[in-house]
DNA sequence: CGATCTGTTGACGGCAGTCAAGTCAAGTGG
DNA sequence: CCACTTGACTTGACTGCCGTCAACAGATCG
């Protein structure tokens, strides 16, 4: 057996899209023919994955990091459409290209495919084009929520909404010395203005309704990307 | 052959979907097998298609007319989260439910599928499943481009753009008498508190600003509900 | 012809954006 | 080790866009 590949199936060991994600529509065998084509790739944060409208050769699931995938309007306003982190999917099979931009956030490892034979393992694995179809289908479920939060939310409302969904997807739960209890912690990897292009809003008034949902209590700031949730039903009230 | 499959088919001929959407993937000969599971059903403007939560028995495209997909917040406040015109489908394969209600917008008339048979019509012909994970993919992709005008976007571009994608899916071009020139016109077919729930606005400021595109001449009235687009690229422009 | 639904326009106020100053933390170089 | 710089974050003051409330105008229909 081949090293590389030995190494390979090493890292799928310990992968979430092994385990969660597209991979696990697979059996072991043909595990090891799909990671015989991949490849993982590094970027630094803020590092170019893909630009808007470029025909990617390439289709990769996260690893490790976070991606932010945007658009920037002619005048230089940005909105944030995605925001994936393992075991997400990025790129788009089927040759169309988005007028998006993919940009790691933190520092990524991405395990990328190339397109082409991606597509054909599609064809061959039914399973994992089934994976795919049901993994786009709670993307597309995901995006129509966050159009609820951007066309009709309040500024607090889309502040604690976020503050929701990164608890439910990346809290570690620690023993609070002081009250004995269990408390969420979390971490937010963006800088404000991030958060901002993703909520819709300008990074002062992240901010302020920061500062706003502190002052009632829901939540408690660790440092200056983390924080721990206090109150999470008042917390889920807030967000509407 | 049955009577019903004969007229079945009939239809099809005619049928935006037969031509451009789901259907378009099939054979003839697969074809009058997948029609034989179909029906059609009809509804009036304003009636319930599916509720928000709750689990559909079928899957659907639209043959003829408007739907609305929506979620209502708590206390009222509603944004739609698609807006759906032949070919395009309905509802949610795999039993997962969503929080969305579906309502025609005008009559509408669905062929409907029973999910489960739905279902396995989509692992017997591969191409329909991969026509259904494309159609997905260019939903994601709309719904994406969606946030960005939610989440970023001035009234008066909003507004713009509603009439710019309308102008690109639905206009008839017709001579302008006094002109000689060609103009398109479209059809709104959405009251005006849809299309505030639609752009995220309220309905008196979509007055305003359809008012306001008129003033600067880059469309004119023709009807409540009908309007010509004078200048495309202006209107472009505005939308950002 | 009145009732009702839909659309338009005006006056006013508030939420969030803009502009600006200041704080804090983490480098960097002398 | 300390002055200085830089980037990230916070807070304040002011403004303006759009939402709210309200009156009115047209359209449609029994």
């Amino acid at each position: 057996m081949d090293a590389e590949v030995i190494q390979g199936l090493g890292r799928c060991g310990t992968c979430p899209v092994r385990h969660s994600g597209l991979c696990n529509a697979l059996t072991s065998d043909e595990l090891a023919r799909f990671k015989s084509i991949a490849n993982l790739r590094a970027f630094q944060p803020g590092e170019r994955i893909f630009l808007s409208d470029e025909r990617s050769e390439f289709f990769s699931a996260v690893f490790t990091g976070v991606v932010k995938v945007t658009k920037i309007l002619f005048d230089g306003r940005q909105q944030m459409v995605g925001l994936l982190m393992p075991p997400d999917c990025l790129g788009r099979v089927y040759g169309r290209t988005n007028p998006f931009f993919a940009e790691a956030a933190t520092q990524v490892e991405l395990c990328c495919f190339p397109r082409d034979r991606f597509e054909n393992m599609l064809e061959e694995f039914p399973d994992l084009k089934q994976r795919l179809l049901e993994q786009t289908l709670d993307e597309l479920d995901s995006a129509r929520e966050w159009m609820v939060l951007l066309g009709r939310k309040t500024a607090e409302e889309r502040v604690a909404s976020l503050f929701l969904i990164l608890a439910s997807r990346t809290t570690t739960t620690v023993k609070d010395q002081s009250l004995g209890a269990e408390r969420k912690t979390l971490e937010l990897h963006l800088r404000r203005d991030e958060i901002a292009d993703f909520l819709g809003m300008t990074y002062e008034t992240v901010c302020r309704q920061i500062t706003a949902l502190q002052k009632q209590g829901l939540i408690t700031k660790l440092g200056r990307r983390r924080f721990s949730v206090v109150d999470i039903d008042a917390l889920s009230q807030a967000a509407g």
